[in-house]
Order: C-alpha cells, then structure tokens, then sequence
DNA sequence: TAAAAGATCCCCT
DNA sequence: GGGGATCTTTTAT
C-alpha cells in the first residue's frame, strides 16, 4: 500500500557536499503534510559551499541562514524573491554551512494533494519541477526550517540511486556568483527537470570550446 | 534609514 | 526569450 520510507543515515549528510549532491539524485523527499503525505523522487540538486560565492553562508551566519550552520541531516528552507520558498539538506558537521538545494522531483505520492496546492499546473511531471515549485507543491513553508530530516515529518528517504549513465553534471542556475563551478545534478531521462534547466549543457561539452 | 539584490516563476509576445 | 511581480534580508550610508 503506501511506500516504505526509510530515512537517510547522518552519514549521507556527512559526505563531501557535492558527492551528496549527486547521490541525493533517486532519494526521496517525503512530507507527511496535514492534507496528507506527499513524496517525490528527487531528480535535481545543488551543492552551496561554505567557501563558495554563491552560497548564502559565503559572508557568514546571519538570522536567515542559521541552520545552515547547524546539524547536518536538517532542512535549511528560505525565502527567495519576497514570494517563493526553497528547500535545501544540510550537510558537513554543526559549525560549517553546507547544503545541497533541491531543485525537481517526480511526484510518486499525494498528486491529487499536489494539484491541488497548484492548481493551475496541469502536467503532473511538473508539479514539482523547480525548487519553489515543489515547496508549493508539498505544502513546504519556512515553518519546517530546521526540520530535522531523519525524523519527520519532513523526511528523506531511500530510494532508487541513479545510475551514473543517467546522470548529467553541469553549473548552477540563477546565481551571478561563481557561476563556473560544476555542482549541479540532474537525472537525464527525467520529464521533471525544467526546459530552462535542460538547457544547460554537460561539462564535457563546455570544454570542447 | 535607504537601497539593492535575490539559489524563482509566470505570463506575455 | 524577455520582463514584471513581489517583499524579505542584507549591506551600505
């Protein structure tokens, strides 16, 4: 009947932040929501960095980032252009302030729950393609900031790692800071990673240039 | 106290 | 593909 959800270890969260990037691809971001539980796989991700321009820990701890400095394995959700909320998976120890943004995911549970916190999105592939589409999507709000994600409700789970051949690397979107960096993942075949997101191409083609 | 920027999305052409 | 919405947070004065 309903999906077995398993949590991911601390130790997931404790890997380099960008190996957790790309091995957060195929895990489940799961949210037992008042209208119900939601769940999706999780298709698109980005590391931030502690020493990385374009994090939002970069200038240090402020009131809005805090736990992205606080234990790994929690959520650090936030605010972004007065109007969307994001959510990203704390990684590195307490102290540090990295964290992977999750950017897409394939609905697998609540789609009707989904739709309707979206209603004007039709296609079910993109109920939650894009990172404040999936918050809005979920019923994800800065009240979860902090949440800790190994115990619900707001949970990671186990799910299907993606295969390295599935899997396509390439530089962040919508940041103007360090735009070089490659810590961006996504998983090749899936309908819920973004047009505007596709059309970013792989690393090896870059540097073919 | 003011100003600018922002890890986005949607609608329009 | 381009621009506006929308407003919080941060940083500069």
């Amino acid at each position: 009947m309903g999906i077995e959800l398993i949590s991911l270890p601390i130790e997931f969260y404790l890997q380099p932040t960008v190996h957790a990037a790309r091995e957060i691809l195929g895990q489940i971001l799961a949210f037992q929501s008042p209208k119900g539980l939601v769940a999706g796989r999780i298709v698109e991700a980005e590391a931030y960095r502690l020493i990385d321009p374009a994090s939002h820990s970069f200038r240090g701890k402020t009131l809005r980032n805090a736990s992205m400095w606080g234990p790994p394995g929690h959520a650090y959700i936030y605010l972004i252009y007065g109007i969307h909320w994001c959510i990203n998976a704390v990684t590195q120890p307490e102290g540090e302030s990295d964290a992977v943004l999750i950017r897409a995911l394939e609905p697998i549970k609540g789609i009707e729950i989904m739709q309707e916190n979206r209603p004007t999105e039709r296609n079910i592939n993109r109920l939650c393609s894009g990172p404040a589409n999936l918050c809005n999507a979920l019923g994800i709000t800065g009240a979860l900031d902090g949440a800790d994600l190994m115990n619900g409700p707001l949970i990671i789970a186990q799910g299907e790692p993606a295969p390295d051949e599935n899997v396509i690397q390439t530089t962040r979107i919508g940041i103007s800071n360090a735009q070089e960096l490659p810590w961006r993942f996504y998983v090749k075949s899936s309908p819920s990673v973004s047009k505007r997101d596709r059309s970013k191409e792989p690393m090896a083609e870059r540097k073919k240039r």
